[in-house]
DNA sequence: AGAAATACGTGAAACATTTCACGCCGAAGG
DNA sequence: CCTTCGGCGTGAAATGTTTCACGTATTTCT
């Protein structure tokens, strides 16, 4: 006896079904084909267990139903959330997910950038702040929180509106005396509006305000605590409101502050960025400018699969809103 | 002029480097070639700017380099760092990462399954708690934190030592009144062995226990934080230390019991799970479990891509370690 | 009822690679 | 100097699809 021990193909479903080739494509294929053909075909391939081999489809194709990821990090709350969105709204299109995870690594990011043009994915949706990254123009790519150039969509979150909107916030609840406290080095990317809206805002309202910023790696979050520090007089802070350009940043800053003997929200409030909370505690949250991070997945997707590249957006911004999480007085 | 604008092939690359079709494979696929060959080939392919089509590759290799990763989310902290440690084990080894969430929806994952079937992924590394899942043995799987069979290898934490080290960890740190919070429903997982190994240690050392857990979806937290009322008389709790099994949990128990009045770690010690660490505040930290994340990654590639198919462990048991957290008194 | 038009199933060609039997050339042995 | 063997480059076959020109059968119009 002949055992067949390979996986069927479309010819051995052509066979078994009484049909030629081509019409057992068109039934896989969704192009209208008689009943009577259809039904068939479909009855042997479940005989068979056939399943269509996606490289073939894709070598004949040039297509792969497949996008690619390219993110700093999955295990940041905020980039994992995002990359969880992009899956679902990909796989919603039915299209694939190829995670590539670069650690910020210029190099790692241009390596994935050649990796997914030799792998034919359909396009690319990254999230890159290398300010030397070479996109290739033919291959569809969406930037995340990152302008590039006119000819590369860039889908990110109202950063300048939501620094404003923090500072709005803090005034009206009372503060004078601000400080924006800025995480990680000088990027590339849209994430540094932040603080601009938020001082155009300070300056609008006459209110002061200082700003603080990390740009050495090996400054780490010291910078911040000799700050603070050097504001308490008495015990007492000369701040009653800080802006925190990301909700971890801000987390650290009150762990800081209570360490310092300084209550929150009692005598200095604070605001985050990012609207992370799925963790769970309430000594976790934050009040936050939150981020749309299923919008700004969804958008991207759209973009990035829109059928007519003629007339692609250059920037998107989407709204951000204000949560109160408990380091507010309200 | 005639315009070629396709991309170049292999047969571009031999004709533009005067050498046969098969020489040319064997420069890419790492075959011995003579020297003066190879280096022509080379050459060539760097002229005309050559990218191997893996999709063509792939049709004739049945290989593809690709490892799909099944799980529940990426936007829990566990999660994500564990999808970002195999995603950097994978590539280390060359391999590309195919991601799925399926928000451990039964159905999801068995499609995923076929999905990854019909994509011919190498391989698939899963972390899912449904019981029914149908894995094909043709197909090398690596199961995380479940056991399947003894045909599917099984990569955990040792979940019974590391309840076994909580249950030592409070009852030296003076606590005589336990309890085992539990959240979820009772799954196939490997997770609850935690709670088996803290039973095992209490019942030895004769210190009296409590275990309180989720079962419905319904019921939610408010389960814990009437079971804490209930046992709060005259303001003080008649529990001197909880061992969650999740860090998420002790976090939200943690957050429950500042608002009843109760201190942690003064009153009442909190061990948690997991060793999620780069929450970055100190309020979010709690004493913890830590699983090995980037070993167990690791160790899950290995086994995945060991050539040697036929000696596969069934299962694999990585060390805990404890390490204290600002929710236990040391 | 006959001819033209329409609808639709057919199967060969093409996609870019890997593999392998073949044959060429040079080296080694007698 | 002739023969044999080994090493290595060669190119055709094969992989499983999609596509398209073709031909057959059925329908429709007069």
């Amino acid at each position: 006896m002949k055992q067949k021990s390979t996986t069927p193909t479309m010819k051995d479903v052509a066979r078994e079904a009484g049909v030629a080739l081509g019409t057992v494509s068109k039934v896989f294929n969704n192009i209208p084909v008689g009943e009577s053909y259809r039904q068939r075909v479909v009855e042997a391939a479940g005989k068979l267990g056939y399943q269509v081999n996606q490289y073939a489809r894709g070598l004949k194709t040039n297509r792969t139903n497949t996008v690619a990821l390219i993110l700093p990090s999955v295990d940041h709350p905020f980039f994992g959330a995002l990359a969880q969105q992009l899956c679902l709204a990909l796989s919603r299109r039915s299209y694939r997910t190829l995670l590539y995870v670069t650690g910020s690594n210029p190099e790692v990011e241009q390596q994935c950038i050649r990796m997914v043009q030799q792998n034919k994915a359909d396009g690319i949706i990254g999230l890159t702040y290398n300010p030397g990254l070479e996109v290739d123009e033919a291959l569809p790519f969406v930037s995340i929180d990152r302008y590039f150039s006119p000819g590369v969509p860039c889908v990110a979150s109202d950063n300048l509106g939501g620094g404003r909107l923090a500072a709005e916030r803090l005034i009206s609840l009372g503060c004078r005396h601000l400080a924006f406290f800025r995480n990680g080095p000088i990027q590339a990317g849209e994430a540094d509006k932040r603080g601009d809206g938020f001082e155009q805002i300070c300056r609008a309202r006459g209110v002061s305000y200082e700003v603080i910023r990390i740009n050495d790696e090996e400054q780490s979050l010291e910078v911040f605590r000799d700050y603070l520090i050097g504001h308490i007089s008495n015990g007492k802070l000369d701040l009653d409101g800080i802006f925190c350009s990301t909700d971890l940043l801000a987390l650290t800053i009150r762990g800081m502050l209570e360490e310092l003997g300084q209550r929150v929200p009692e005598d200095v409030q604070l605001v985050g960025f990012d609207g992370i909370r799925q963790f769970g505690s309430e000594g976790c949250y934050c009040s936050t400018i939150v981020q749309p991070i299923a919008q700004l997945a969804q958008t991207s997707v759209d973009i990035l699969l829109q059928e007519d590249r003629s007339a692609l957006p250059s920037l998107i911004c989407l709204p951000v809103a204000y949560a109160a999480g408990g380091t507010t007085r309200e």
